[in-house]
DNA sequence: CGTATAAGTCTACAAGTGTATACCTGAAGA
DNA sequence: TCTTCAGGTATACACTTGTAGACTTATACG
């Protein structure tokens, strides 16, 4: 009677609890990084112990491997908005500057591989998933030569813009006024999205 | 007589063991990130034991400042090329892309930068240097209006370049033509050069 | 030679890591 | 009501981390 007054106490439920240890591993690694979550900590976002992870996820490692694999999943804010025929830099700009502003952002998944970049096993997983899902997938609603290469340097732009403003908080980008990074970035998307000469 | 046997056992000199220790610690550093890379380890690589790297430095922080502080004033590569008055995209891109290509690299600060973003603490510094050594002599170089938010994407896309290039090793942009990559990089980078209308 | 002092090492500790074993507990079936 | 077993916890261990204090050793100077 100690842990029940508490707390609403979740009832026992395999699943539920499955979900929140999983849900509070993304949130964590998106923060902190691979090295840097703890699993007592992920445990304790999920109202859980430490031993609880390990005996529904087997290890740290397998729990990374699917919390990964779930933020990538889910992370398909951005993809559409760049795939579909008509878009504009200025649309691209705009969208990446929205979802880059809060702490919580729609692109876990970009985050997590950011902050998880220094572990070795860890960037192998985020290489072949972003391969997979986003590169492959710009670079075939690309028009005109060299597809491969401009989204990769669109994934390349996304991803530093995320580290500077987010992750490093450089003030010239995390407190600039969203309308000024839309003037600065939507022409640089639109030299990405236009075929090269 | 037990240890000088086995060695050279470099002299005593306090100058030249602070600065292998220092060296040793950049290549940890930009290897493994600030939490990757212990202070055994950085001690072992140069020769020396753990306790005398924080004999010199006081803590494993302030000799990640030093270090960091040495890498990007050493990161010299870049910054002139952008900053000198008759600089072009392509010769921007050029000089990116062939220092982003072997494992050891110049641009060592930033691969610090770039692996050791999940530590709340490595962060903060590295923010600081960025800021003060590259954001701010780029935006002075630049002309025109928003040339702060300019610089700022600048250096994101030469931060997320060298991530999915070197870090993440996205084959699009590991595996490409250097040439190609100076078609599709170039016309970005004139673009940020270029005063925002 | 003798000694002062800087250069360097040894041992240890407190905290934190992932994980294994043993234990408890609450709800459902008989 | 009693039993059963999945759901969950407590304790502990082996290891690693950064760092502190006491210790040793080599070098330069008198």
């Amino acid at each position: 009677m100690a842990r029940t007054q508490s707390r609403p106490a979740r009832q026992r439920n395999a699943a539920a609890t499955r979900a929140a240890i999983l849900q509070s591993a993304r949130r964590a690694f998106a923060k902190a990084g691979y090295d840097g979550a703890g699993v007592r900590e992920i445990a304790g976002g999920a109202g859980v112990t430490a031993m609880l992870v390990n005996r529904y996820f087997g290890s740290k490692e397998r729990l990374f491997a699917e919390a990964v694999a779930e933020s990538i999943a889910t992370t398909s804010v951005l993809g559409p908005q760049i795939t579909k025929s008509g878009a504009s830099g200025r649309q691209i700009a705009a969208v990446l500057i929205g979802i880059t502003k809060a702490e919580d952002t729609p692109l876990e998944g970009f985050q997590i591989m950011l902050r998880s970049a220094s572990s070795a096993r860890a960037a192998r997983i985020a290489r072949k998933l972003i391969e997979q899902h986003h590169q492959k997938l710009i670079a075939a609603a690309l028009e005109g030569s060299l597809a491969a290469q401009r989204a990769g340097v669109m994934l390349a732009l996304i991803a530093g813009f995320q580290l500077m403003r987010q992750v490093l908080e450089l003030p010239a980008l995390a407190k600039a006024d969203p309308g000024a990074l839309v003037k600065v970035l939507g022409p640089v998307f639109d030299r990405l999205l236009a075929a090269t000469r």
